[in-house]
DNA sequence: GCAAAAGTGTTGAGATTACACCCATGC
DNA sequence: GCATGGGTGTAATCTCAACACTTTTGC
């Protein structure tokens, strides 16, 4: 902590030292042409010059973390509402070459289409890169792309944070593709859809969605905030 | 992040400006008495005097972030191998009233005895309370209390790191009371030890532990590292 | 009519729960 | 001898995995 009794000693000691910078980056995800796609952004200066990293950005004075994290996020793709949450703070000491600095990183999710906004105007190059083909990236964030797309895999097996990356109506066969790029893993169709319907987390719509074959049920999540549930 | 070329901009803005301060905190977690307890130190100084907080400080500069987290419990209970993991950061800017500090929160275990360390040399008051009954703790760890708490619970589900709160050599009742305990919840005996040995974690000793009932057979865990295992 | 995705039930294996009685010891 | 915790087995239920054929559409 900070003003604390017992470290006063400390404290004194440390307080003219500089201390560590804090960062935010954000790992942001998206499903686009059956693949798990994340965004990158071109770096332009520095000693990482030209090469690939996440977004992110120094925290400001009286800034709270999460508030920079979105703020970051709608600069560069201008997604407002997503699913957003803290995944890990890296400290390592010379994981940014110019100065110490902590980054706290965080994870979000955007449904399709969002990719559309991605026009970066007054930035670099900004691009989706599918997540298996991820380029050397700047920092420690290869790092952080693991730890992203591991926390990813769990969140998508114990809760309903799926409806973020879907748009409002969907059909089952979309939801399991969903699963199944992410999990890296196929399920039997039956079981899949009844597993999905004993949840209750889908309400089946009236509607179909018409296509190049037999037309889909489609269908909408009850809840749209997140919550934890035994899914696969 | 931090010499990130799309930021150049904002970053020439903030270069000047004062940077949120780092700190850690550690929630440290034992088994006393049946009971789960955690390590609270008394603040001496500043606008929390007199309250109860995890012990913490501030990191300095080229300090990794869990040494700093490591050196702090060290410091304050003598403890040096336990069971250690990143828990959560805490950026609000409000929650140490003195000066924007972002904690990086940490959350430790430590086996019973460890306890007996705990004389707070050059510290003030320090004391293990039990979860149930905590105090209004300073800054916002109340929260941190509670974050700490799920997460223990969480991990001993999943995870086989109950090794670190316990000795060496110890019996199914003791490990059962310690499930029991934290997760605040009652197994059947004859399930539980099933369970237990199912999942090969255990290796039976060929001893038993006397006391003033039947005695027990001893076991130790074949692997005192962490690993994932869907225990409960 | 054919290719492609949608829709639908059943069965067996394994895991989980519930449950009751005897045993070894210290006092 | 009694109070206390240790030790053991079985049956009922539930959950999960495996599996194949028919339907609807666009082309």
């Amino acid at each position: 902590m900070t003003s604390r009794a017992s470290l006063a000693t400390r404290r004194r000691e440390t307080k003219r030292q500089p201390h560590p910078r804090v960062a935010v980056d954000a790992v942001l995800f998206t499903i686009e042409a059956g693949t798990l796609k994340t965004l990158l952004v071109k770096i332009k200066q520095g000693p990482f010059l030209g090469q690939w990293a996440f977004p992110g950005g120094l925290v400001q004075v009286g800034e709270p973390l999460d508030t920079a994290a979105r703020r970051e996020l709608y600069e560069k793709t201008g997604v407002q509402d997503l699913y957003l949450e803290q995944l890990y703070t890296f400290g390592e000491v010379h994981r940014d070459p110019a100065a110490h600095t902590v980054a706290v990183a965080y994870f979000a999710l955007v449904p399709p289409g969002a990719h559309a906004l991605t026009r970066g105007d007054k930035y670099a190059e900004i691009a989706w890169f599918p997540v298996s083909e991820l380029p050397e990236l700047a920092y420690d964030h290869n790092a952080m792309a693991i730890t992203a797309h591991q926390r990813l895999q769990a969140k998508l097996s114990y809760t309903n944070i799926v409806y973020s990356l879907l748009p409002p109506e969907f059909t089952l066969g979309e939801l399991q593709t969903i699963y199944e790029v992410i999990l890296d893993k196929q399920f039997d169709r039956r079981n899949f859809r009844r597993k999905m319907l004993a949840l209750g987390l889908l309400k089946p719509l009236r509607k179909m969605r018409r296509g190049a074959h037999r037309p889909a049920a489609l269908f909408a999540f009850t809840r749209r905030s997140p919550m934890n549930v035994e899914v696969l």
